[in-house]
DNA sequence: TCTGGGGTCCTAGGACCC
DNA sequence: TCTGGGGTCCTAGGACCC
């Protein structure tokens, strides 16, 4: 049986949760920021950015300077996970097979109940009511249609926002024809090029070219490359019920010029290192792998090493210990550190390995989760690293910036 | 002023073991 | 004594996604 796939893309996602929390801001321009500091970059923006220029990605100076009414307002993830939870819940209505992909976008395999609920279009125009209803009038979410998962998503980006887009079959040999590689979900720009040195400028063209040839060119990805070109995708959804465990956990973070000197990355690297583990003891999980990495100069390479230890861990500080080690392995220029990052993989869950843990360990362990308890009950910052206390806290720009105001209820 | 921060998957070479 | 094949683990790097 043919599948029926939904692509669900939330518009503008995090700008838009913004707007609805916060009804002064909207009509208006606003880029949400990683950070309040001219420096951070717009993660997001509005419609209204959208008019005077405004791209992702964008430094906040540069995006002020395209577009000088900008309102800047400091992301706020937490508050978008709890909207994302509900939008999944009230999709869980319609389907119970729903990947979520990323915090603003889902697939659903609607191929048993599309047809209930008087087709696929239907499905989407009651989904897109629901979120109105129940959301509230900014927050909207544009749909694609297909039957498999890089066209519905491909569809989809074509309608935003808050648009239905359909894929019927008789459309796909135009669309094969018309579409340029880089337009497709897994096709960046290193890819993109190589297909371009090759004359494969369309999905068209890739679907004619041998498979034997991309799978030489691209391993296995070739492979994958050749069915989208011709129109098919099989990989499969990934429901939420199924969702996999974590293979790493890890931070990494960008430091201003004025903060670039090895005595302060190595600061910043030790905070990160208990911000890792912290999150690992809040999963669940012990790793043996740690990767550590530097990039040093505005635009350098960003270099990592790794190192595997004898037994698993969840402490920050035997975390940072390895990356010491790691460090070793790193030529870094002492005074140009741009950014810092810290990973552990190879996780296990920790009851598999808390049986073999030395009593050092176990220490450790018992003061980790005293201290997890302070900070889980009185915030982050009620126990700190006397390390992290070396650090200037970070400029703040204060022109543009919303200032804190009033947060109302969704309705 | 000159770009965040969180991830995943694939490949390939070398070491080591049976 | 010499050689082969298969498998796993470790490490580094590249590419992609939102």
């Amino acid at each position: 049986m043919k599948r029926i796939i939904l692509h669900l893309d939330m518009d503008s996602y995090f700008a838009s949760v913004e707007q609805q929390a916060r009804p002064l801001l909207r009509g208006k321009p606003i880029g949400i920021t990683g950070r309040p500091t001219d420096r951070s970059i717009i993660t997001a923006f509005s419609r209204e950015a959208k008019r005077n220029n405004v791209q992702a990605g964008m430094p906040a100076w540069e995006a002020l300077e395209a577009c000088p009414n900008l309102i800047l307002v400091p992301g706020n993830p937490e508050r978008y996970m709890s909207i994302t939870k509900r939008f999944v819940e009230i999709l869980k209505a319609y389907t119970s097979m729903i990947e979520v992909f990323s915090v603003d976008e889902v697939f659903m395999d609607v191929t048993q109940e599309a047809p209930l609920r008087g087709g696929p279009v239907r499905m989407a125009q009651e989904i897109q009511a629901s979120f109105r209803t129940h959301l509230g009038p900014c927050i909207t979410a544009t749909i694609g249609i297909a039957g498999n998962k890089a066209f519905a998503k491909l569809i989809g980006k074509r309608h935003k926002p808050n648009g239905i887009g359909v894929l019927m079959p008789g459309e796909l040999p135009r669309l094969l024809d018309t579409t340029p590689v880089e337009d497709l979900c897994g096709i960046g720009p290193r890819i993109g090029a190589r297909l371009s040195r090759v004359g494969i400028r369309t999905l068209a063209e890739l679907g004619a070219t041998p498979a034997t040839f991309l799978k030489r060119e691209f391993g296995v990805y070739g492979l994958w490359l050749h069915q989208v070109g011709q129109g098919s995708d099989p990989t499969p959804l990934l429901p939420y019920t199924e969702i996999p465990a974590p293979k790493s956990v890890g931070h990494s973070k960008s430091l201003p010029p004025e903060m670039r000197s090895m005595p302060v990355a190595l600061c910043v690297l030790r905070d990160l290192c208990d911000n890792v583990g912290r999150r690992m003891r809040r999963l669940g999980y012990m790793g043996r792998t740690v990767h550590c990495g530097f990039r040093t100069g505005s635009i350098g390479p960003h270099t990592a090493k790794q190192t595997t230890l004898a037994l698993p861990t969840d402490d920050g500080e035997a975390i940072y210990k390895a990356c010491l080690i790691v460090l070793e392995k790193i030529p870094v220029k002492p005074d140009n550190v741009s950014n810092v990052s810290v990973s552990v993989g190879k996780l296990c869950p920790r009851e598999q390995v808390s049986g073999f843990l030395l009593d050092f360990d176990r220490q450790r362990e018992q003061l980790n989760h005293a201290v997890d308890r302070i900070r889980d009950r009185y915030g982050a910052q009620a126990i700190r690293l006397g390390t992290s206390l070396l650090l200037k806290p970070i400029p703040q720009h204060v022109g543009g910036f919303l200032t804190p105001g009033e947060d109302r209820d969704f309705s």
